[in-house]
DNA sequence: GACATACCTGTCCAAATGGACAGGTATTTT
DNA sequence: AAAATACCTGTCCATTTGGACAGGTATGTC
């Protein structure tokens, strides 16, 4: 079933990592296949733009972390002018921005280095087909819901302030919940205010909202 | 490189669906190979667990909407009792909340009936292998961002008071904004407010940004 | 000791909020 | 024609908000 098409077109395939370790294990890994071409090997983003425009290879493997111009970028400019070419992730990295990035900028797939020795060759298999692949690793990052991404340094009282005004009590309520005066929960609110560089508390609770924070 | 291990233990697969249609379907294709072997079938959750229960397999083929117990709930149940055991979704649906909700609940990958047609025993053994796959249109589920759950029967004129909103503005802004007076403005405020069920701006921004309204 | 930080409190005040009224028009459904 | 819906406007008023001051304490760092 694999192995298939070997007489016909083999799917094409163009590398960009950094790392020469990488190239050492994709060569000697699809060298094996005679369905699969490595057709392209670069190091950073923009390599891997050249050898784009050069070869219209089937899929790139593609790594985060580069020198130059990274993976996220460089998965930007090439989903947006070769839409056909389809992006697999290789990463050492699987934490929640760096798959989201990569997905947003158009990637189809994600592997971890550790879990590719496995079988790299059937995941591109399935990617040419049009499925997505991720190793397991990489699935809980797409399940757990985002994380803070910025806390922007309050404390743990400016926290518990803004807690309680997401609940929609007024300062008031809050202070008395607290068992502090207004005046301090004023006071805590300014001190908001100018970490999360906002004027109002509806900016205020927006930006707390769409960052998790509450 | 596929079809490996014949002569070992084969892949032991249950498969839940309350289609006729689907069993036929995924017998065949199993049917066809040697390392993947269809062990169980039933037609609902429940079912589903008691096979699950006495063939302990290692894969579960679960559709989404089923009578008596779905799929979602019993991908919970499953998960809960049998951590090992890998929960492949197949599903005519592939809305966000499906998608979603399967995953939460323990599934490792989602395909669409309409794309298991391809490779369903590749997929199986790249699932058993630990990895996650998903056709490309629930891939696209991944992505993209939550679309709101509910919209609390918003009509459009507040849903753009409620946007303006978020971003700051005071009631008198958004009314110039939006060409109408503090009093019209304040009226939709009123009505945002019922039809949320809250009682001061706070919450209702905050509740709105929970839903992705704005 | 000097300094920074987090936390606490007060007063004064202009502006914004939200509720309760009491009206109006235009469009669509029954 | 009557009813329902979405939309628009006004007035009155108590409460809340947020800014600008001007202070305080406790804790830790340089």
């Amino acid at each position: 079933m694999t192995q298939k098409k070997a007489e016909e077109t083999p799917i094409r395939v163009v590398l960009i990592d950094d790392h020469l370790q990488m190239h050492k294990i994709v060569q000697a890994t699809l060298g094996a296949t005679t369905d699969i071409k490595l057709v392209g090997q670069g190091a950073n983003g923009e390599e891997g733009i050249t050898l784009c425009e050069q070869l219209q290879p089937d899929i790139v493997l593609m790594d985060v972390v580069m020198p130059v111009l990274d993976g996220i970028e460089a998965t930007k400019v090439l989903h947006e002018r070769f839409p056909d070419i389809k992006i697999l992730v290789l990463s050492s990295f699987h934490d929640h921005e760096s798959v989201y990035a990569m997905l947003r900028n158009g990637a189809v797939g994600y592997l971890t280095k550790d879990s590719l020795a496995q079988d790299l060759a059937e995941t591109i298999r399935a990617t040419f087909q049009g499925r997505m692949v991720f190793s397991s690793e990489v699935g809980a990052q797409l399940v757990s819901p985002p994380q803070p991404t910025v806390n922007f340094h309050l404390t743990d009282r400016e926290l518990e302030v803004l807690v309680l005004l997401a609940e929609g009590l007024t300062n008031q309520q809050s202070a008395q919940k607290l068992s502090i005066s207004q005046s301090t929960l004023k006071y805590h609110m300014t001190n908001i205010f100018q970490k999360l560089g906002v004027q109002t508390r509806s900016e205020a609770l927006v930006l707390a909202a769409k960052n998790n924070l509450i």
